[in-house]
DNA sequence: GCGCCATATTTGTGATCACAGACATGCATC
DNA sequence: GATGCATGTCTGTGATCACAAATATGGCGC
């Protein structure tokens, strides 16, 4: 099949228009979420394989994934995802904070209550995922408490900004929540709900900065 | 030829190893630089005809710059720079305010006497290109300056995050410095490099914030 | 003259192939 | 037994082809 049928209205989390979507997107949750080790290698055959495509969309979406940083391009076109060096995980932690806390800020008068409820719901998943030691649920669900607030940001733009950090820090963060000893609950984020229900910015943008900036901390040897 | 020799030294504006990255940067080069009016069209094979590869390399190339931005893939395939609405242009000028304003000030305390000599060349083609009102050359020279500046921060993830702003917002700059009346010399450029023989921090975060945004503004009808 | 449908051309997508480097394995030699 | 070299396999690159969808073109009917 060359071209499977277009559907009109597609699932968003299932089957996508062309091959080499559907690869992009998947490999592009894995790598997010920490699913794949810093320094581990992909093949163009290898992928191709695995998800039952020909080199040519394997090819396009190890490109894509390679020109927004989340795979680094070898000597001689071998990719893998990198092993950030701590310099780097520090501008990318930096960057994390520039961008998160103006996303914040924007989302900040356009919080209802709608909005905090799904994200106490969303904070007690993670609380559950740390419970478990489930590193890849831990990540996952955390960013998703980030988006799911930042959205209300109406920012495109930034969001799409923010979550190219989050891929280039992917396979790093999944060796931090690995080196994390104890299972504290998520501190930072009831300082955010608070700060949204009291509608006070300043503190918001505090509370996110700590938040993103203090896990990255950890990893700077 | 299949694949060329590779440089040992590339010149790093001449010939580079693959097809596709030759192929990617002059493209970048022209939409950075306002070379492509917003809403042109672009095709796989008019691309490898004007450069002399196949549709490969021209593929890639394309799906790259997608991923940047700076290209928009319409519906079904088809590709061509995207035209802005106001609220991208407005958060994209936040994005330049946010992370080049940090840029300059880890800059700051490296910046040698050196650097702002070449800024004040830079400054001077700048007011050339003004005067003989040739758009695509005073952009090129205006990121120019900023890149010049940047680059002393030691920050390449910052950079290259300011670097797609800068693409994405390329064809959208061409049309602003259409629209731009007055041939008015730099100004913001010398209240940086003031800034920064005086070594003021709040003077220089403020110069770069003015000297990114207003030109922007212009723009938001 | 104007609108509509059939056809022709263009365009993106994905598969396959040939080729040249890169890497690994193993053999022969000292 | 260790080292150096040759061979063999693997991997990325780029070209070409077949196919389907989208767009453009032209002719027909009213």
């Amino acid at each position: 099949m060359s071209r499977p049928v277009k559907p009109i209205a597609a699932p968003a989390t299932d089957t996508s228009a062309s091959a080499h979507d559907r690869v992009y997107r998947a490999l592009r949750a894995r790598i997010m979420y920490g699913d794949i080790a810093p320094g581990e290698a992909l093949t163009l055959r290898g992928i191709g394989r695995e998800y039952g495509v020909s080199m040519t969309p394997a090819r396009e979406s190890l490109r894509r994934l390679v020109a927004e940083g989340a795979l680094s391009l070898s000597s001689s076109g071998r990719v893998a995802t990198p092993e950030l060096s701590n310099e780097r995980i520090e501008e990318l932690a930096a960057l994390r904070a520039l961008i998160e806390v103006e996303l914040s800020s924007r989302a900040l008068p356009r919080a209802h209550m709608a909005l905090i409820d799904r994200l106490q719901t969303i904070n007690m998943t993670i609380a559950e995922k740390v419970s478990k030691r489930d590193a890849v649920g831990y990540i996952r669900t955390n960013l998703e408490f980030h988006r799911t607030l930042y959205l209300r940001a109406q920012a495109p733009a930034m969001l799409a900004m923010a979550e190219t950090v989050w891929l280039q820090l992917g396979p790093t963060m999944r060796a931090l929540y690995g080196r994390l000893r104890r299972t504290d609950p998520p501190q930072n984020h009831r300082l955010i709900i608070a700060a949204l229900k009291a509608g006070d910015e300043p503190g918001l943008r505090l509370a996110v900065r700590s938040d993103v900036t203090q896990g990255l901390r950890l990893l700077v040897v």
